[in-house]
Formats: structure tokens, C-alpha cells, sequence
DNA sequence: GCTTGACCCTCCCGCTACGGGAGGCTTTAC
DNA sequence: GTAAAGCCTCCCGTAGCGGGAGGGTCAAGC
């Protein structure tokens, strides 16, 4: 009969937590003193200690640590539970490998943004320029552009690791529309993927009319006057859709700061 | 202005949670009446809740969230504090990891033994028979048997995932000694590591007597009495060290039922 | 027999990030 | 004016203990 103190150097557990363990029924003294409330413990004590400890160590909560104890004499018996704990656990190990890939993907943008801005950093002139074709996936929306968030959130969604670069929106209207427009959110993916509701292709090359506008998205209109007010200088005929590519926006965390928002406008230029 | 329901509604966070934030003060809202408590919140606080979701979503800690809200603006800003994170993860995920490589090795030992179980059943008599050289590591010791099973822990802990087969005993005496006993416990490996304080190498081939005693291990005695009488009846000299091979006995989480231990004895035989 | 120090006991609070519910105001709609 | 819906605070519960307060018990030495 040992006292807890000399119990707990035996089996390698806590003081408290063998209290504790009496508590919850899972490990009960062979003795209590009815008089003193002394908790003395003997052999048979220890191995069940033992198990508790190889099960704790394996992360098994009390309550199914009970079970074990209740339903098993060997490790035979217990390796239905150890196969239903395992598959616990790998829910959890799955989960936490889901997160950390969402955290390297938000910190390589982040790095792709930082690039892409310290890039572009000198030019904020109206350029010609010819795009690359490239593969987007794209959810093609009518109404009010402030809901295009939630198109960008959606597509994001379900193209999530297939995201090659950075965030842009088609527009298929000649102009600006409060109500009613007819846009397209999209994404450039890196291989085809099958997405229900979503539109993937390959976006054509086309010679466009580029513009970098720095600022916040209601002060784009200035910057879509200046790229207009050349293109009609040169005697250029205007292609739709148009685009937007957001170089540097609103952050998947922070909203950031709009005076510091980089949207490069495409204007194409329909080939004569 | 937004009660605490509507804005709720919007951000996606539960009530509960949104006074949570507010006791925390991670997510002060902009306006509490002073007569009826009531809280009001406003457009700047509709950001830091997405920012509170989008970092909670993430398994970031409140503590975790106050302090990047206080020191960050900006996605940029955050990237430390998501490596941070991120590391913390993947401290989990190799946790986990772990546990489950632990528990399936403790499933197929399990699946071993009962194997070995079943293949063995028949045969309770003693046999002549050819050992297979094996490699293993051993930790040699010196004291009672008893003992023993520290020693098994301390290897099984330093070659844990390179296990091959049954836990086994060398027995450096020629007879039985209560104390100062010369044995090595040790396991099969599959290939040779190396550990400090363990001797890895290869068991040679031996021709040996053999008998698979079932019961518990103080009626061993019983059954090397029978071993030894039929080698002495054999005329055959015996070599050392001979081997108990631990086919069933306690397993890594219950002790079981010491009747249904089955322990090969294997006396290796001098060759003439 | 008495003291002392080590050991033990039973509460109670703390941690995370809320959820559930009781009991009581306030606001809003009809 | 009234009723329903919404809001408030306060308290308890979660898992598995750790820390500590305040007080009883045990064994050994004098």
C-alpha cells in the first residue's frame, strides 16, 4: 500500500492528477482512510496507472480511457479503439495540415505582391502593351460591383490551391453601371481544373492600352478618363471585355490601406 | 449603426462571441449606450471582425489576434506573425503525426502477435530446430529480472520505429540467479542503427531445443526443467546464451492475462 | 508525550473560446 | 397599449489538470 505521494513517483503521474483521476472514476484507490481521507494505493493500482499514462500519451481523453478500461483486460481488445482514436487523430492531423497550407499560400501572395509592386513601382504612365494568354477560372456576375467580393470569395473557394496569380474582373459592359453591370471575378489557375458554376478557359492574348491607377477603387473612373482620353488620341477602337488586374488591394486579412491600392487597368485595342 | 444581431448577421460571428470580444477586448464596438448597454457597431468595426474571422479561421489564439490587430494595418504586416503560427502548426502536425505512427505500430504488433498466436497453437512440445541469424539490438545488464522490462523500454524507446519482430531475452548464465543475473533484452531491427549504449549486431544461426511454454513466467522454470532433461536425454551439451523469445506477454498498453503468456524458449545445442 | 516538518486533505480559481440558459430590461411593430 | 423580439448581465459547463489557501495527519526525534 503506497500513500499517493509514493503512488505518483511509481507511476510517473501527478499528485493532482491522481486526485483527479479518483474524482472522475477512472482510477480509484485501493483504500481510502474513511477517517483521515488518505488515498492508499496497491499493485494492481499501478497497472491500471500504467495504462492510463500509455493512453494519455497517446492523447485519449479520460472519458474513452474509461471505456478502455472498462471493456479491455488486453491490448488485443483495445485495438478497436486505438483504430477509432487514430482516425480522430487524423482528422485533426488533416485539418492542421489544411491550415498550414493556407498560411503558406497567403504569405507567398503576399511575397508575389510585394514583388509585383516594387516592379511596378517606377511606371504609372499609360503603356501599350501586349498581355499573355493565361488560364483563368471565372464566375461570371450581373449586378452592383461592391458584390463582387463575395464572386472573388467564391471562386477562391473552389479553386483555392490552384491559384497561380493575381486577383482580376473582366467587364463586359462599354461602361460604368450602377446597377445591372455584367462582370466576370476571376482568377489565373495554373492547370485546368472542373469547377460547377465556374468559367474556365484560356484568356486570349490582346494588344491593350495599360494603366497603373494608385488609390482607392472610387477614384478609378480619373484613371479610366486619362486611359480612355489616349486611346481616343491614338484613334483606337476599344475590344470588350476589359479588365482590372488588382496588384495590390484589399488583403485576405486586412482591408489595408486604399491610398495604397494598385489596380492596373487593360484596355484592348480591337486589331484592325 | 448595427445592434449587436444585425451585426452578427453581417460579420458572421455569433452573438455570444461578438460580447466575448468585447469583454476580451479584441472587438470594441463603436458605441455602447450608457442607459440600456445596448452595443452599436459601425462600418471600422464590420473590418476588424472580418480580420478577427479571417485569423480565427486560421486557429489564431485571442491573445494571438489582439496583437496583430494592434501592430498590423496591412497583410504585410501579419506575415511574421503567420510564420509564427505557422510554426506553432507544424509543431502540432509532427505531434500528431507522431501518435499516429505510434498507434499503427501498436496495431500491427498487436496483428503480429495474434498471428504468431495462431501459427503456434499447435505446437506445445519440444522441438530440434534451425534459428534464422537476426539482427538486433540488445542492452546488456546486470541485476535481477525483474529489472527487465525498464531495459526493454529503454531500447524499445531508442529503436521505436525500426522494430521487427518479437521482444527477446539472451541469458548469459547458465542457470537461474536472483540477483546479479547477466542478460540482454533486446528487439529485432530491420536494419542496423545506431544508439549509444546498445549493442547492434547480428544473432548468428543456431541449432536449438525449443519449447513454447504458456503461462506466466515464474512457472518457466517448469518448462526449461523439460527442455533440459530432454537435451541431457539427447546427450547434447548446451551453448550460451540461450534465448526466450516473448511471443505473447504483456502488451505495450495492458499487462493481460499472464495465463495466456506464451514465451519460446530456445536452447542453443554445442555443435560436435 | 510533544514538537516539527513532511505529507495529505478539501475546496476554489485559473486556463480557451465560447454555448446554453435564467431572469430581467428595451426596442419595435402593430 | 401591448406583445414579441431583441438585448442585457450573470452563472455554469466544457478537458485536464496546475497553483494555492487553509487545515488535518503521520512519522521521527527529543
Amino acid at each position: 500500500m503506497l500513500s499517493i505521494g509514493e503512488f505518483s513517483k511509481a507511476c510517473g503521474l501527478t499528485v493532482k492528477a491522481l486526485r483527479f483521476y479518483h474524482e472522475r472514476g477512472v482510477l480509484t484507490p485501493a483504500k481510502v482512510d474513511p477517517h483521515s481521507g488518505y488515498r492508499y494505493y496497491d499493485e494492481h493500482n499501478l497497472e491500471t496507472a500504467h495504462v492510463i499514462r500509455a493512453l494519455r500519451d497517446l492523447d485519449f481523453s479520460l472519458d474513452d480511457i474509461a471505456q478502455v478500461l472498462e471493456n479491455c483486460d488486453d491490448d488485443r481488445d483495445a485495438v478497436a479503439y486505438l483504430e477509432n482514436h487514430k482516425r480522430q487523430l487524423a482528422e485533426k492531423l488533416d485539418h492542421y495540415r489544411d491550415l498550414i497550407h493556407k498560411i503558406d499560400r497567403l504569405v507567398t501572395q503576399q511575397q508575389q505582391t510585394r514583388e509585383d509592386v516594387a516592379m511596378n513601382q517606377a511606371s504609372f504612365e499609360i503603356e501599350e502593351r501586349q498581355t499573355e494568354p493565361m488560364l483563368v477560372a471565372g464566375l461570371r456576375m450581373t449586378g452592383r460591383y461592391c458584390d463582387m467580393g463575395k464572386g472573388f470569395g467564391q471562386v477562391a473557394r473552389k479553386v483555392g490551391r490552384h491559384i497561380a496569380g493575381k486577383a482580376m474582373c473582366l467587364y463586359y459592359d462599354g461602361e460604368y453601371k450602377e446597377e445591372g453591370a455584367d462582370f466576370e471575378p476571376c482568377f489565373p489557375i495554373r492547370k485546368a481544373v472542373e469547377a460547377e458554376g465556374l468559367h474556365v478557359r484560356e484568356l486570349p492574348a490582346a494588344r491593350c492600352v495599360t494603366l497603373i491607377h494608385r488609390g482607392p477603387y472610387d477614384t478609378l473612373s480619373r484613371s479610366y478618363a486619362r486611359a480612355l482620353a489616349y486611346a481616343k488620341d491614338k484613334g483606337y477602337e476599344l475590344d470588350l471585355p476589359s479588365r482590372e488586374v488588382y496588384l495590390k488591394g484589399p488583403g485576405m486579412i486586412f482591408k489595408g490601406n486604399p491610398k495604397k491600392y494598385l489596380t492596373e487597368i487593360q484596355l484592348p485595342i480591337k486589331p484592325t
